[in-house]
RNA sequence: GGCCCCGUCGUCUAGUCAGGCCUAGGACACCAGGUUUUCAUCCUGGUAACAGGGGUUCAAAUCCCCUCGGGGUCACCA
């Protein structure tokens, strides 16, 4: 019988959700899935000067919103408890005392500014910086002495001779020479463990099998091992997937746009779309299949595959992933998404939507193959909601219309008004008017382009009968009265 | 700079571990056609890559070496 596959994911709370986070976490939390295994969030807060608890809740409703759910964590609890660092500083430092205690660890007095010098030295003599170990070998009565006096001290590991090979999931064999390995702080001088501590001890405490986590962190991978061992604990499993690079290649900072998980939210991208793209970074289910499901990544999913180098930002496959899911979406769920956008426009409230629920479907089934995100829904709309008398006309739209001149748009309104009554069926219309052209021998764009412009003021967009029974009967010859005036003002030379 | 990791179309990738099935497949983007009242959707087709150089082998994108290029990391941050 194996081991349990349990897996984590450790935000540091000190700022947003990063995109490629997002997309380890996903790494993480499939993997754990597929195995049916469990999935840990722990909160890596500490660092009290950074850590914020907004961060955390932000995270989480991150996580909650990706549909990434979690068998242990800060909010929900668990049997490895409790899920924020901060909480367990007594056992870190326990586990401190043991390995002092066992010589794995030693006091070191040296002061910041003796370090710095040391590292300078050393890097104009191009070696590998790290601490000279002026500490390392301090008898224990000066050490005494040394502590009595109350000089403070860290309290660094001591690494040994030698060197560590671990088998990474993602890379295969990798080897570190301890030579290269630094004697690394363990406890800061006002008594705070430091990263490499807590992560081992919480990570050996909650019987994580597999740690799977950023590229950054490959090389505190031999720091981590050699302090497993001297605790004689099981080492778990390595897997270190690459970074999310921006366009230049480079790691994806602020000024290359979006850096945020909540930025994409924000923007309204499909949740399922943005899963589906963040998994394609890095991943292929068959190398064939673009689209695919939350269920289906988790069912294929495996982190031995994941690609070995970096991957830049696609951000016009999201683009086209988020309208392939948008295409899958109703009418309605389109609307229901798109909603707050349109609140934010000042076009319509969710009252004005339930009032009229069918007029609103049916005007976002319009909008739908034509959209990206569903913040993209209100420009589509805009027209909609304009004054019948003040259409925003598009140059490109008013110059098709000009172009055909009034003639055709009058005499099919005069044609058109005793049909222009509710309810109208843009179907039979559009037919009736199709015929009506054909008998007055004139080509159909002498009478829709000019239409068009009226109604939306646009030079393209939905079929424009569908536009008319949107607008409705009233408004329909509202814009048209008022926009044969306006087009033949705009035809005259000024 | 030291150490570690990586290098297939512009981009995301399949193929590399188990060499031949690869005149290197798919997708996005781009270009050209088609459908359409317009825009969009949709359909069809096209351009486009094994970083370079040496080996090993009957055979190399796949194995080995070197070079070049990119990234990560060098904190009392995580």
């Amino acid at each position: 019988m194996t081991a349990p596959v349990r897996t984590r994911f450790a935000p540091s709370p000190t700022g947003p959700l990063h995109i490629g986070g997002a997309r380890t976490a996903l790494f993480v939390w499939a993997y754990a899935r597929h195995h049916g295994g469990q999935f840990i969030l722990r909160i890596e807060d500490t660092d009290p000067e950074r850590s914020e608890r907004r961060w955390e809740d932000e995270i989480l409703d991150g996580f909650r919103w990706l549909g990434i759910d979690w068998d242990e964590g800060p909010d929900v609890g668990g049997p490895f408890g409790p899920y924020r660092q901060s909480e367990r500083a007594a056992m870190h430092l326990g586990v401190a005392a043991q390995l002092r205690r066992a010589g794995w660890a030693y006091p070191c007095f040296c002061t910041r500014e003796r370090l710095d010098a040391v590292r300078e030295q050393q890097q104009a003599r191009r070696e590998t910086a790290r601490y000279d170990g002026l500490c390392r070998d301090l008898d224990d009565e000066t050490v005494k002495r040394r502590i009595d006096a109350g000089e403070t001290f860290v309290l660094r590991f001591r690494v040994p001779e030698g060197s560590t090979t671990f088998q990474d999931q993602i890379r295969g064999r990798v080897t570190f020479e301890h030579a290269e390995v630094d004697d690394w702080v363990m406890v800061r001088g006002d008594g705070a463990p430091t990263y490499n501590l807590v992560c081992v001890c919480d990570d050996s405490a909650m019987q994580i099998s597999h740690v799977i986590r950023g590229e950054e962190h490959l090389v505190n991978t031999p720091k981590q091992i050699l302090l497993y061992q001297a605790l004689g604990e099981p080492i778990p499993s390595f897997a270190h997937v690459p970074l999310m690079l921006a366009v230049g290649g480079k790691k994806m900072s602020k000024r290359d746009g979006d850096t945020a998980l909540a930025d994409y939210r924000r923007k309204g991208y499909p949740v399922e779309a943005v899963i589906n793209f963040l998994a394609l970074q890095g991943w292929a289910l068959d190398g064939e299949t673009e689209v695919f499901s939350r269920q289906q990544l988790v069912e294929h999913f495996d982190v031995g595959v994941v690609s070995k180098s970096g991957s830049v930002f696609d951000l016009q496959k999201l683009s086209w992933l988020s309208e392939q899911y948008v295409r899958t979406e109703s009418p309605g769920q389109v609307l229901d998404h798109g909603l707050p956008y349109l609140e934010s426009a000042g076009l319509a409230n969710a009252a004005a939507v339930a009032a009229d629920r069918a007029w609103f479907e049916r005007a976002t089934e319009t909008a739908r193959e034509r959209i990206t995100t569903y913040s993209d829904l209100p420009d589509q709309l805009a027209y909609l909601f304009a004054a019948d008398d003040a259409v925003e006309y598009d140059e490109k739209a008013l110059a098709a219309a000009t172009k055909q001149g009034t003639v055709h748009l009058a005499a099919w309104h005069a044609w058109a008004r005793e049909r222009l009554v509710e309810p109208i069926d843009a179907a039979a219309l559009g037919a009736a008017t199709k015929d009506w052209i054909g008998e007055s021998g004139i080509k159909l764009p002498q009478l829709f382009q000019p239409l068009r412009c009226v109604l939306s003021g646009k030079p393209g967009g939905p079929d424009l009968f569908e536009i008319v029974a949107l607008l409705g009967a009233a408004r329909t010859t509202a814009r048209i009265e008022s926009g044969l005036a306006r087009l033949t003002a705009a035809a005259e030379p000024s």
